[in-house]
DNA sequence: GTAAACTGGTCTGTATTACAGACCGGTATG
DNA sequence: CATACCGGTCTGTAATACAGACCAGTTTAC
């Protein structure tokens, strides 16, 4: 395969990839809301892994993206955070996935 | 959702991503030289829109990784570079591809 | 009653890194 | 001679992921 079929190409063959989405510690925390529907704090530290610093700064990513919903409330005194994927959040991992399976599918189609 | 299920969970559902592909450019990159088995600088620039420096050091790491090849060469004196998926890359970029899959399939069989 | 643990954070520091763009050497072209 | 092309290197910048220290308030253990 050379380059000089086409002179400027630009195709964007390969859709934009979001990044708030792409990171790992994101994805992984999008991808179990989005199965669960609603998770508190203690949940999703169990299922990703980290830290609960960690946790909380991605969780204050997603929630300023508008991709997630925090909820905090009392439970007997003691503090319940319980996030929740919004439309807007369920429609960007949709699209997400969507580009991914295009890219990772890429096996012949191209041109 | 709620954490109190199971005590320690741990559970990895989720597989370890390899961030030398998950980079979305070199990802680009990556998949390109899957389906087209080589191709040349020019190619990949304009098939990624990356800048020289810049696809050159995502270039460099790939190779690093032991991904990819390159091989430099003169045609009538002017330099050609060309890339090449090495098994090493090819296994590594499906092994990402189910990866990404288990994530973006996480439909319900979780548990 | 005091120490320890739990929830859900904030804050700091560190280390990595993606990226643009300046620059460069060599060649070819106008 | 000036400009453009190929394929970089190098520098600087800005973003950011992450660990871990710390903290407030509550509950439990001794």
């Amino acid at each position: 395969m050379t380059s000089d079929s086409k002179p400027r190409d630009d195709s964007q063959a390969f859709p934009d990839i979001d990044r708030i989405i792409h990171e790992p510690a994101r994805l992984m925390i999008v991808a179990h809301l989005y199965v669960v529907t609603e998770g508190d704090f203690l949940f999703l530290e169990r299922q990703t892994g980290l830290t609960r610093g960690n946790l909380s700064s991605h969780l204050g990513k997603l929630e300023s993206a508008g991709y997630i919903d925090i909820r905090k409330e009392f439970i007997e005194k003691i503090p319940h955070t319980v996030v929740r994927l919004t439309d807007t959040g369920r429609q960007a991992f949709e699209s997400y996935r969507l580009s991914m399976r295009t890219v990772l599918d890429s096996d012949s189609g191209s041109h």
